[in-house]
DNA sequence: TCTTGAAGCTACAGCAGCTAGAGACATTAA
DNA sequence: TTAATGTCTCTAGCTGCTGTAGCTTCAAGA
């Protein structure tokens, strides 16, 4: 299949692909006689596999290491293991702060009921560290509670 | 204070500060006499106020917009409004995926329990399009190349 | 068979949102 | 006074793409 299909078929974009192919994410697609990229249905499952660990949140680099590791199956899974533990411990640490945030939101949006800004807390919701969950301990040396 | 105290205040690094002024998110800051850059306790709010909302997902884009908007407090605040609502939207639609995907890394996790990667299916679930949320539609059996 | 229009090619520029380095000047504590 | 630290400007680099220009190839219709 050409590289048009193979996007389509993985939801991934043309340039991305051919980008993935430069940084070494892909390997180099066979040629046609016409010089354009030929792809099997092994690239499509790999590309796949890329596009939902770039869903999952896992950088090229941690996705570079997880293809290398599948090219070689004959080891122990601990280091697939290790990069989705990490992952995952990441995405969580991602959903908290998402959840805390989205009430921050909503109290913006319910605050804001119509008046004019001035009345409105938006600015001042985002403002506050009352409400502030990450623990940025304001001073880089100070350790974290 | 100058531009390190503020940095350390609002727990954003000094060369951010620096970006941030030079896109036109903060004011040009005064200058002591050796052509230091000083803040107030207001530069240090509206610095806070953007690392929140930067946390919150906000673009730049998006700040400058409701930063304008606090600067002009006495409009109907129907646009910050808008703009809470949207981000909150894409919020909701973040955390969602997140969570399903939190999901599929727990898998991930629990089905590599020890053994070779051969008989783990780390790489397989991100592979695999039965959990796959979003509606990239492909057709199956196309010929390999 | 010819033609046309989509899809492919390479190479390079640009985007967001920072981050890091070089080399010079300012400030501060001892 | 001196040394250490902080700040200055400027430039370049980073990740992960995305878009452009100017060309070639391919597939389908007339």
């Amino acid at each position: 299949m050409t590289i048009g299909k193979l996007g389509q078929a993985a939801g991934v974009k043309v340039p991305t692909i051919r980008y993935y192919e430069q940084i070494g994410l892909l390997p180099e697609a066979e040629r046609s006689g016409g010089n354009q990229r030929l792809y099997s249905r092994k690239a499509l499952d790999r590309l796949t596999f890329v596009r939902h660990a770039r869903e999952l949140g896992f950088t090229l680099d941690a996705i570079r290491d997880l293809l290398s590791l599948s090219d070689h199956p004959d080891q122990p899974c601990a280091a697939a293991d290790a990069i989705a533990k990490a992952q995952l411990a990441e995405i969580e640490k991602r959903l908290a702060r998402l959840a805390s945030l989205k009430v921050e939101l909503k109290r913006m949006v319910a605050q804001c009921a119509g008046g004019s800004i001035a009345d409105c807390r938006v600015i001042e919701v985002l403002g506050d560290h009352s409400h502030c969950s990450t623990d940025h301990s304001h001073r880089e040396g100070e350790g974290a509670s």
